[in-house]
RNA sequence: GGAGAGAUGGCAGAGUGAUCGAAUGCACCGGUCUUGAAAACCGGCGUACGGCAACGUACCGGGGGUUUGAAUCCCUCUCUCUCCGCCA
């Protein structure tokens, strides 16, 4: 969320980022938000002036039992019941104020950066560049759902019968080519210096807070009612929570990790074309990278990322799009998110398989992930993630656009993790 | 699943009703001394909110209660650890 301090101190220009952003009643919701904290720094004031004077009285009584002057003690005692009284009215007060901007800042999106450019949908998105190879394939190419049951890579209905649609069962050169790829992106992300870790796949309630999955988009998550757990959407979770409640050395920044973790999400509401095959999973693999920077360098930090990114699709060989999500297309909590796709030549699409992201202080005020600079001020960190990358449709791409009369070809950088150059 | 113990500052660890935002040690930062370092000595060293500031208020796992006054007493929740059982 939003800092307060950000809200009172630039005004302006957090109601024109929200209107950029498309956020019915804007300046409403800021003056709200304003006066609510108004309110609450009221409060705050008188109730801090009584408790000064009972904390002075209470002192006094037990100086005066000490010294035997009971009478004085008893007089004190009752004023001091009054004080308590008008006190603890006044702290109601104060933290329904609390409570009423803070519910009210968790309904404020984050700030677009300025080279965020204006739009309403993914119409408006910008295409960065494009790159990698034009694939050219014959005229009898198949989608890779059909190229999954020629070569038996995957067995989509077998999932269905353990589990349900979107839970794919990997076979064969299908379960190595997971394996290839997790690895070959965890190789590639420890050569760029992101510390490798493994986080837990499941979360309590205070993560899922923390990173902004809840409360609103709980649906989106499996939970597991008895232990009141969620299973990961994302390794971001896990990964940007051990940062939850720390207060870092600016000696530590930027902090680059990098963790797989098996990915799920419910999904709710979707349907045709776009969940066919691997298009959309339920249960997926994927490979995140998360940094924890100063607000100085986290846009250098976002640029190293993206150019980190686009090496992975160029040494997988595939056709890509770096898109600048437009204002109305980032999520709630980014600031600024580039988009990656690739090419999906026997679907004639584009599938997005890796986000970009800068929220800068936006999550990291709800973690409070701060750090503490070389004056000796504590202040929030910027938080930053991408994929790096998710696997499913880059399977996909690469099953699709490297299919041949004789299977299927491999691409050099996956062959030593593959123990093969084709598949068939 | 059964039984027990515990949760205090970055860490260790005192503190069982007011003099406690909290002893002491370690770590860390600044200084003196030294050619430099170490040692020794001196000083500093939590977070949040309010205030121009002086300073004030809150916080000893979370929530509630008793009391003029709670880290300390009571209730409750959560978590951690140990032993037994089960187990990849």
């Amino acid at each position: 969320m939003l800092t307060i301090t950000q809200i009172t101190e630039e005004t302006d220009k957090v109601i024109a980022g929200l209107e950029k952003k498309f956020v019915a009643n804007a300046k409403e919701k800021v003056n709200e938000v304003i006066s609510a904290n108004n309110a609450r720094r009221a409060a705050q004031t008188k109730r801090d002036e009584i408790l000064t004077q009972v904390n002075a009285m209470s002192k006094q009584i037990g100086l005066s039992m000490k010294s035997g002057d009971t009478d004085a003690a008893n007089a004190a005692k009752s004023s001091v019941k009054e004080l308590k009284k008008e006190a603890s009215k006044l702290e109601q007060e104060m933290v329904e104020a609390q409570e009423k901007v803070r519910n009210l800042l968790l309904t404020i999106p984050n700030v677009p950066h300025e080279s965020v450019p204006l739009g309403k949908t993914a119409e408006d998105n910008i295409v960065e560049r494009t790159g990698g190879p034009e694939v050219q394939l014959p005229n009898n190419a198949v989608p890779h759902w059909d190229l999954a049951k020629k070569y038996d890579l995957i067995d989509f209905e077998l999932g269905v019968k353990i589990t349900g649609a979107g839970f794919p069962v990997y076979k064969g050169k299908g379960a190595r080519l997971q394996r290839a790829l997790i690895n070959f992106f965890m190789d590639q992300a420890a050569e760029a210096g992101y510390l490798e870790v493994e986080p837990p796949f499941v979360v309590n309630e205070d993560s899922g807070y923390g990173t902004g999955q809840l409360p609103d988009k709980e649906g989106q998550m499996y939970h597991c009612n008895l232990d009141n757990l969620y299973l990961i959407p994302t390794a971001e979770v896990p990964v940007t929570n051990m940062y939850r409640e720390v207060i870092l050395d600016e000696s530590q920044l930027p902090i680059k990790n990098c963790a797989y973790s098996a990915c799920f999400r419910r999904e709710a509401g979707s349907y045709g074309k776009d969940v066919r095959g691997l298009n959309r999973l339920h249960q997926f693999n994927k490979v995140e990278i998360v940094r924890i920077d100063t607000p100085e360098h986290s846009y250098e930090s976002l640029h190293e990322m993206i150019a980190y990114v686009e090496s992975l699709v160029q040494k997988l060989g595939l056709p890509y799009r770096i898109l600048r999500l437009c204002s109305g297309d980032c999520s709630f909590t980014s600031a600024i998110t580039f988009d990656f796709e690739v090419y999906s030549a026997a679907q004639k699409r584009w599938l997005e398989v890796s986000s970009v992201s800068n929220f800068e202080a936006y999550q990291a005020n709800r973690l409070k992930c701060r750090y503490k600079g070389k004056k000796g001020t504590t202040q929030l960190c910027h938080t930053l993630n991408g994929s790096a990358l998710a696997l499913p449709r880059i399977v996909a791409a690469l099953l699709e656009n490297n299919q041949t009369e004789d299977g299927i070809r491999v691409p050099e950088v996956l062959v030593p993790y593959m123990g093969t150059d084709i598949i068939k």
